[in-house]
RNA sequence: CGGGGCAUAGCGCAGUUUGGUAGCGCAUCUGGUUUGGGACCAGAGGGUCGUAGGUUCGAAUCCUGCUGCCCCGACCA
């Protein structure tokens, strides 16, 4: 590709509404345009990156068995009635009315439309299993969309989905699923990890995702460093500490806080270790129970987890904070001087709360505290449970290393449905024993336009992208200097084009009537992976100047069977 | 949906407090000089100041409604 053929779109500034920096360098760089909230247009240089992207998940996917199909993006309103999503989805689907007044959506996901079609067209087990994907446009009518085309409302994404006879034929493909996502994640050069995801009605391997480990992730990622352990935080369970329970040391003490409403606060005026301390924290309890409200411990230095927290008996869903009425109400005292003594409600206690000794809490008295509490001599050890957040440094739930916490963007999503979909739309297939079976299903996704987003979060300094190797929208850029000018540089820059596109490399030819530094400071803004400068200067000396994007140094190489030499940096 | 902010040339912004008919940098176009890291000189084009109404002799500026966008939170996964 010649430069003067093609749209180079980049930006000296970078626009103001930009948070990310992947949002930055694509608008800078020209691969996207925004045309309205959460919507964008892919420019020539962007596009060019998703169909790589395309290109490597289309061959993983067809190598797994899997095939290709296209669904339409615009959905009746029926299916999705008969699945019952139609009520479940909420404002986040899209719907449309026809000139006929017939209700549709813009489909956020196709299982409905694959369960329809399969439905339709399968009567056998014998043609099971079978697994169809597509890659195609979604629309997610998402309340704040940002980060550019990460969290976009419309986006490409390649969905999968696999029929079965049976839960083993699922378990099966789930894995050669699992195996492709790994390949496909590996080609794209991208630093990632599967991670385990909460899947409540299916539970244990039922579901995992594939995390892009950046800063900018939305989600935190828990991993272990001596196993493949890794789970998103929300799901990552905190063992029991294995150490016991220390025997009482100190007695009981009421003592006076009156400027002590945080643990910050009690820990900073009282010189107490912040692990001696315990945050008690009210919610209201599930309806049906004796009480009003319901007390969940945690230790001083530890975060609740909210859906941990939901999930245990007695708790309303969703989980609701009491309200400093009530209290004063049931207990007497506000928020910041609450404690498990004397406290006239169901409590809960994290595991790591279980085995602390001589710590401090609130007296449940305004402005009161206890010293030196112990569980059995104070209070009733209460219901143990797992409350807390994960943190870096606890053990991993593997068995194996200690956890490290990380930021990770989520780009791929693999899901072991099981009947829901085949139930609700009455999906059947003839079991050998000529009976109709529902069939059992999987989905597995990648978000394809955000893994372009998320390459660039990892790959980027501060002279723009710097893409992974097998997603750089042209293999090598060749800068000749004067090119306008100067017959000879003009005939060697041309001559080398031809040559190596001859040898089957993308090669991008920076033709244009610019200053060197402009177009120097382009290429490296769009990420061009490897860089060779003709000039007067080097033809004269019989040299070329090489630079790998990544390169410190620029190196002057011999004009002298230079094709075979780029082609062997190009395809290392 | 709650809170905050913004809207002036393609992009980034000033001008709004104190009303007088719009400006700067970059980009674009023309001519010239330059030519190894985002050049220089001279000239030119480009704006219903988001939109609708109001106040006023006069509104980018003051008032009101509306729309769009951004940030924080909630929601969603």
């Amino acid at each position: 590709m010649r430069a003067s053929k093609f749209l180079i779109a980049t930006l000296k500034e970078t626009p103001t509404d930009a948070e990310v920096i992947s949002h930055q360098l694509m608008l800078r760089a020209g691969m996207i345009r925004r045309s309205a909230s959460g919507l964008y247009s892919w420019l020539p240089l962007g596009l060019k990156v998703v169909r790589k992207v395309e290109a490597i998940v289309r061959d993983e996917m067809n190598r797994a068995g899997a095939q290709e199909v296209l669904m339409p993006s615009v959905q009746p309103a029926e299916l999705w009635q008969e699945s019952g999503r139609w009520e479940e989805y909420g404002p986040e689907l899209m719907r449309l009315t026809d000139r006929h007044g017939r209700e549709f959506c813009l489909g956020p996901t196709h299982e409905e439309v694959i369960t329809d079609i399969v439905k339709k067209e399968l009567r056998s087990y014998k043609q099971l299993p079978i697994n169809f994907y597509q890659i195609q446009t979604k629309f997610r009518d998402e309340i704040r969309p940002r980060f550019g085309v990460m969290r976009s409302r419309e986006f490409i994404m390649k969905d999968a989905y696999s029929f079965h006879i049976n839960e083993e034929s699922l378990k099966d493909t789930y894995q050669v699923m699992f195996d492709a996502y790994v390949k496909i994640f590996d080609r794209l050069g991208l630093n990632y990890r599967p991670v385990i995801a909460d899947n409540g009605s299916i539970g244990g391997s039922g579901s995992h995702e594939f995390h892009v480990l950046a800063s900018s992730g939305e989600d935190n990622i828990a991993f272990s460093d001596q196993s493949d352990y890794a789970a998103n935080v929300e799901s990552a369970e905190a063992l029991h500490p294995t150490q016991q329970r220390a025997t009482p040391s100190s007695s009981l003490e009421l003592i006076d806080t009156p400027n002590a409403k945080t643990i910050a606060a009690l820990v900073e005026q009282f010189g107490l270790p912040i692990e001696k301390t315990i945050k008690t924290l009210i919610v209201e309890a599930a309806e049906g129970g004796d009480s009003e409200l319901i007390a969940l411990i945690v230790r001083g230095d530890h975060e609740l987890n909210e859906i941990k927290a939901e999930n245990c008996s007695g708790v309303k869903s969703p989980l609701t904070f009491a309200s400093e009425e009530q209290l004063v109400k049931n207990i007497g005292a506000g928020a910041g001087s609450l404690g498990p003594i004397d406290l006239k409600m169901p409590i809960i206690i994290d595991r790591s709360v279980a085995v602390m000794s001589d710590f401090s809490a609130g007296a449940n008295i305004d402005d009161k505290h206890y010293l030196g509490i112990n569980w059995d001599r104070d209070v009733a050890t209460p219901r143990i449970e797992d409350l807390r957040n994960v943190q870096e440094g606890d053990p991993s739930p593997c068995g194996k290393g200690k956890l490290l916490i990380k930021r990770g963007i989520e780009v791929g999503h693999i899901f072991q449905l099981g009947k829901k979909y085949s139930e609700a739309m009455n999906a059947v297939v003839l079991d050998p024993n000529g009976k109709a079976q529902h069939m059992h299903m999987g989905c597995y996704g990648i978000g394809i336009t955000r893994a372009v987003a998320a390459a660039i979060e990892q790959n980027y300094d501060d002279n723009g992208i710097i893409w992974p190797k097998n997603l750089a929208p042209f293999e090598i850029a060749i800068v000749p200097l004067n090119y306008e000018k100067s017959e000879i540089v003009k005939s060697t820059a041309d001559a080398l084009y031809d040559e190596l596109s001859a040898a089957g490399i993308e090669v991008f030819l920076d033709d244009r009537k610019e200053r060197p530094g402009v177009k120097f400071a382009d290429m490296e803004l769009m990420g061009m992976p490897h860089r060779l400068v003709i000039s007067d200067r080097g033809i004269k000396a019989d040299t070329f100047e090489y630079k790998g994007r990544t390169d410190s140094e620029k190196q002057d190489v011999s004009t002298e069977n230079i094709c075979e030499y780029l082609v062997s940096k190009i395809r290392n």
